[in-house]
DNA sequence: TGGTCATCTGAACATCTGCTCATACGTTCA
DNA sequence: TGAACGTATGAGCAGATGTTCAGATGACCA
């Protein structure tokens, strides 16, 4: 069984813990940064505003693949898109998905 | 087959894209934020630095759970710990995490 | 209008992930 | 020393995830 040692910090540590469901958006929004496809999308969107074709030549997978992975990021207000004819364009949602994608990018170039 | 529409984007995203292995080690990095039980893990660890019984009470799994989790976020260089006798004390390994975990939380805090 | 194109979607499948359970190891203390 | 404790780890399993494939929809153009 589960022996508490610092029951202080315990305590003081629940009573600052976000909510289960606030806890579960914030894990969604890694999630949808944590698949290397998606990550390509995001980081190529932070450049360029592109198609869903394009982006597929950008990621190196299939069209649906990529279609698939929008949909992720759509849900999650990642990214926005706004037809053009037959194609879709896609970009960024704000500016604080690429302060996030900045900040993933720093955190992983210091472990060298 | 995929149809590239604007090259000369594509193009631009390509000469920029970081290399294959970056983009797995950002992925990483955010797949480790990316889970209900690492994240309270780690929010927990912004606030004190606790050992793994502790840590099993504030998230409510099994130490064992925690355990594993641990070694997740260790092989990220996520958090460090410290032995004091039979007990592991486990802190953030840097501000960085902190700064990322607030982000998240920013973000999340957007979407209603 | 018929054909092609860009995109989207559901089903199926293989892989990955996180938990539990059993077990092992080192530390503490009676 | 032996028992209890805190932690770590491997195997196994259920559920989640990402891709492919097939097919549908809507837009464009000959």
């Amino acid at each position: 069984m589960v022996q508490i040692v610092d029951s202080d910090a315990v305590a003081r540590v629940l009573g600052v813990q976000p909510s289960e469901h606030h806890v579960r958006t914030i894990a969604g929004i890694f999630a949808a940064l944590s698949d290397a496809t998606r990550l390509r999308i995001l980081l190529a969107l932070s450049r360029e505003q592109l198609c869903v074709c394009d982006l597929a030549a950008v990621t190196g997978v299939s069209a649906s693949a990529v279609s698939h992975q929008l949909r992720v990021l759509r849900d999650r207000d990642l990214v926005t898109f706004e037809r053009d004819g037959k194609r879709a364009i896609y970009r960024l949602a704000d500016d604080h998905v690429a302060t996030l994608l900045a900040q993933g990018r720093e955190h992983a170039e210091e472990q060298s």
